[in-house]
DNA sequence: AATTGAGCCAACCGCACATTA
DNA sequence: CTAATGTGCGGTTGGCTCAAT
């Protein structure tokens, strides 16, 4: 058999915390820590169910949270984090010590959004959204050309390191020998910023790359395949955006 | 002054994965 | 090994505030 009960839900109080509540919780917390959040509301003396605790606590009352609005660096530090990790508000949070993912989350759907939709920038895949209409519609006809040169010069490095990279016996010393930290943390870097955020998490999580070592660290044989075929990804997905932004710097210079 | 709509955010819901009996 | 439960996460919603009408 399993556990118990996580906890009958009749009688549970819902929905805003009073300031009662919130005293209990966290005069309990402070006095016991949290060992298991199934017993913290008994045990605290609250009608609440152990999750609606936790979210409490993680969200609203931890001591060490960070109060008042996200600074913009803040908020660029989020676009460049979602651009590599989707909506993975936590993950994302954890970049950020005293800020919650729900927190993130919220201002993301409320002003971010807002902003890279204002930009000419979709938050979805954080490519510009239909590039001639945002042509047409900006006031700033300058703004764009810059965005689209920034951005090819990221494509110009990305390049280099497809070319760099033809060097590389690929897949057998790939990961072990030859690449170069320097040339593969600018170019990992370019991509998860510029292209497909799944596929620089998958390479993130999947490889384990030291930043102090000059190599990166083996990857199991039976992971070979998989890496190739993300690099492989990696290159098509980065030279169809080169040939789309060349396309686009011709048209408009 | 009353109404309406947008913005914001705390909290809930449901799911996936981890853990435990 | 299996089923039940715990935990954490992302998506969504409900209600509050405030500005515009």
């Amino acid at each position: 058999m399993g556990r118990q009960p996580c906890c009958d839900r009749v009688g549970l109080k819902r929905g805003p915390w009073t300031i009662e509540e919130d005293h209990k919780l966290v005069h309990f917390i402070l006095n016991n820590g949290i060992q298991c959040w199934r017993t913290v509301p008994k045990l605290a003396g609250l009608q609440r169910c152990g999750k609606s605790c936790r979210l409490r606590w993680i969200n609203y009352l931890r001591p060490d949270l960070k109060r008042g609005a996200l600074s913009e660096a803040e908020e660029d530090q989020i676009i460049e984090l979602h651009a590599r990790l989707g909506n993975r508000w936590s993950k994302i949070a954890s970049y950020f010590p005293g800020r919650t993912d729900n927190e993130i989350k919220n201002h993301w759907n409320t002003r971010i959004k807002k902003r890279l939709h204002l930009m000419g920038i979709d938050p979805l895949t954080h490519q510009p959204i239909d590039k001639e209409k945002y042509q047409h519609e900006s006031d700033d006809k300058t703004e764009l050309l810059s965005t689209i040169t920034e951005t090819y010069d990221k494509r110009n490095e990305t390049e280099n390191f497809i070319e760099n990279a033809n060097d590389i016996s690929l897949p057998n010393n790939m990961l072990s020998e030859n690449i170069n930290e320097e040339l593969w943390n600018k170019s990992f870097k370019t991509m998860s910023t510029c292209y497909s955020p799944s596929i620089s998490l998958e390479a993130e999580e999947s490889i384990n790359f030291s930043t102090t070592s000059s190599n990166v660290a083996a990857a199991p044989a039976e992971e070979e395949d998989s890496v190739q075929q993300w690099m492989d990804s990696i290159f098509s997905c980065a030279i169809n955006q080169l040939e789309e932004d060349l396309f686009l710097l011709r048209k408009y210079n």
